[in-house]
DNA sequence: TTACCGATCGAACGTTCGTTCGATAATGAA
DNA sequence: TTCATTATCGAACGAACGTTCGATCGGTAA
């Protein structure tokens, strides 16, 4: 079941690029457009549970359409996730570039992600939903970007700490995990049209995070570890 | 796809309970078994990509076999979460019944969560990755399971800010949905083989929480609430 | 026009799936 | 023992799946 091609990741979009100049926008317009009806899909349903029949009807082309622009249907699930964990990697880093005080640092990251989110909501399911329902080299591509992701949280939560708590003795994987847990978590349960405005949830998030690191840090790190194994 | 069944919850197993005395342990015990071959098996490769096969071989059972003991593949995943959530609310429900301080609850809440995720992890996944596998009454019913979870969560957060922060405006859906994101998304990176001990994640989970919500409450709640973070 | 090439399609192929059927072996009561 | 019930199994069925094939359509360069 598990893919094994070792092609490099933009092969076939950067040969078909440099075939043409008109068909070219066509040509890629056209896969998007499929690769959206397809995230469509892969969020209601689920990326096992929808077939590629269902896709080519949310698209409006035939069956073997489809196939004359990706492989496979594991294809469709990697692009999907490549494009998505590259817009949303590129999105926060570009929020992230004039800012140094991590304390702002960690508010633009989180209200970035929310508003992302909100923004896309079908494909960021995708992503936290369907993290390993891709295997061999198209698994390890996509792996490689949400390490990316996962650097630059920590490294914005390390510079936090060691600003305003340099003594925390916190473990930093758990608590940059326990935030990812909050932000992947929010496909569950969250709808802008009903709840709280994006603005206020990440606000809340945000300020949640905050305090609980600091107040953690402050409370583990100072006096002696009790019954728990540490350093 | 989706089951419509209006049955019982527990119709046949409270068949089968009635009819004999001697019979019902092994038949129970069958079962079980079963159904603890196929958490391995949904655990591993997700639920809609295993296959009532691959649960005969771990089972170590034919195919015709499994179907003495479940009607479809549907109910063996009912099942799994129906015992797996009721299980834990149950030992939370313990844990907490003697605990009249909201601060010790939480910690107790925690605590007792994160050792059941590490004695029960594939079970624990299968209930935190497949929650929108199961459909029509199957899915309700669990949903009410989950409810009570939540509630029982949602109370303890209650008062403790009643005690702690009674003038906070803190949304107290977030936060708890913040804190089951945390837990729910726990079986995606941490392994008690290789990580921290259970009891130093559940503690520092706690501490972010609770410094989290406190921290935050007062911060949201004094003073109007603006646009930006204040204070 | 003609010749070509990418885009699109209906139809089919081989596989795997969940489930069922009929028969056989094991079990316990009489 | 005999008999009825339960447990187990090999084999098969029909449906749905991902994917492929060969033909046709439509636009473009010469």
């Amino acid at each position: 079941m598990i893919s094994r091609k070792p092609e490099q990741v933009f092969a076939s979009e950067a040969r078909r690029a440099a075939v043409t100049t008109d068909a070219k926008e066509s040509y890629e317009d056209r896969l998007t457009h499929i690769l959206e009806a397809a995230t469509q899909v892969f969020a209601q349903v689920g990326y096992e549970r929808a077939s590629m029949r269902m896709v080519t009807k949310a698209a409006r082309v035939s069956l073997a359409g489809v196939y004359h622009y990706v492989d496979s249907k594991e294809r469709v699930l990697f692009l999907i996730q490549f494009r998505t964990f590259n817009s949303l990697l590129t999105k926060v880093r570009e929020t992230l570039s004039g800012i140094t005080d991590p304390v702002e640092q960690l508010c633009v990251m989180v209200r970035t992600h929310v508003n992302y989110f909100v923004a896309n909501m079908p494909a960021l399911k995708v992503c936290s939903h369907e993290l390993d329902s891709l295997g061999g080299a198209a698994y390890d591509d996509i792996l490689r970007v949400r390490r990316e992701y996962y650097q630059l949280a920590r490294g914005v939560l390390e510079r936090l700490m060691d600003k305003l708590a340099p003594d925390a003795e916190l473990d930093m994987h758990v608590a940059t995990m326990s935030l990812f847990g909050t932000l992947n978590w929010l496909y569950r349960w969250y709808d802008p049209k009903r709840g709280k405005s994006p603005h206020a949830v990440a606000r809340q998030i945000t300020a949640q995070f905050m305090h609980g690191v600091l107040g953690a840090g402050t409370e583990l790190g100072e006096g002696a570890t009790g019954t728990g194994r540490s350093t």
